[in-house]
DNA sequence: CCCACAATCCCACGATCATGGGATATGCCT
DNA sequence: AGGCATATCCCATGATCGTGGGATTGTGGG
């Protein structure tokens, strides 16, 4: 069964070139090619696609917005986002969306076929630049840390591996060390952290 | 100039094959290869190399923590995650170790080649089920929160209260029940998201 | 009018955790 | 050489948690 798909386009001879492509080729069914999402929610509906392309920069209602509906109309959808900008704004908004890839227009076409099939696939194409951005989105610890730089690296990993719902036993198992040892970590931890039990630890270090 | 590489790596054929891999190559310059990381403090700071090729699953120190140690030292160095896990748990922590990349050990040699110089450039070169899960990782406004969504807001408010390190007596005081209630709502919160203790409810809850 | 579900409360038993003692070895700094 | 931090291992005891029952109330849908 070919993939179905819709496009949402509004720079006409792109969006023609992409429908020339799609139609050539078996294993994609090219449902419908649009301007714009004004009308967004019918069409979902009705043509129920595997994996929407979309732009970001559409007239009228954006492509963010429209993944937001598209996600909330049909969540197995895919949303693969298609856009001239790499910003750390727009990334992290089509992310929070519900987009699942995201390329840059300059991709080639044969890339943008093979990111069709990949995020049907269950995977999520991205250009490497906005693969880094959306890295860059994470907090990544550094200055609020003060509580977890407190531990000992290997502390530290003992508490990780506790926070992934890990017993004494299981943590011992991951890193190749006896359970014993595994408490007395886990003794200084609390005392360092001021607190009683594992998931006391895990919010002072994670949650908050 | 060569890219300068660390490689770390438990498996000697696998290490060694990757050390033929990158020998043959102008472009690469494999400063050092290791089964472990327990010295890699030291051999960081001697070869500054410019990409680090991390397993996770070593002996001794885990990748994650060398991952933290490399990007402490040297936070220009690109770590480069190669391993067989691609769980969510494992991603997470990859990535909040501060690793760029991220690849599955099936990866194709070319393909890792081809990342290395990704990585070197800027870019975030990810196995497509990879970058999937980094997207699943973040806090999507209309809900991924399927696990959370299963329980009831009563049970949530528990979860939530054990979530920012309460007792169950704990809890039961701040929700005004007696503790023999909030041990049922476990019960049922344990049922519900198929776990076994409080920290891996909270893991599986709110930190995936 | 039932029935399912949410929310509340109770008991008992075994498993796990928290805490307080120890101990040894290694490396680093002075 | 001595002090300090880290990391490893051991044991005993009491507290807490995990799990298996059971029970009552109110609410909303069929």
């Amino acid at each position: 069964m070919p993939i179905r798909i819709l496009l949402y386009e509004d720079n006409a001879p792109l969006r023609e070139s992409l429908q020339l492509l799609f139609s050539g080729l078996p294993q994609f069914d090219l449902a419908g090619a649009f301007g714009d999402c004004m009308n967004i929610e019918k069409e979902i509906q009705q043509h129920t696609p595997d994996v929407v392309l979309m732009d970001i920069d559409l007239p009228g209602r954006n492509g963010i917005e429209a993944a937001h509906i598209v996600k909330r109309l049909a969540p197995g959808t895919e949303v693969l986002m298609l856009t001239v900008f790499d910003d750390n704004d727009k990334v992290f908004q089509a992310v929070c969306a519900g987009a699942s890839g995201y390329l840059l227009k300059k991709t080639p076409p044969s890339k943008i076929l093979e990111a069709v099939e990949d995020i049907y696939n269950g995977g999520a194409p991205m250009s490497p630049s906005i693969a880094r951005k959306v890295l860059e989105l994470f907090p990544r610890a550094p200055a609020v840390n003060t509580e977890l730089d407190k531990l000992t690296p290997r502390e530290q990993a003992v508490l990780r591996s506790l926070a992934s719902g890990n017993s004494y036993k299981m943590v011992a198992d991951e890193l190749q060390i006896s359970i014993e040892t595994v408490r007395t970590h886990i003794k200084r931890i609390y005392e360092k952290l001021h607190v009683h039990s594992v998931s006391e630890a895990i919010s002072k270090a994670f949650l908050k």
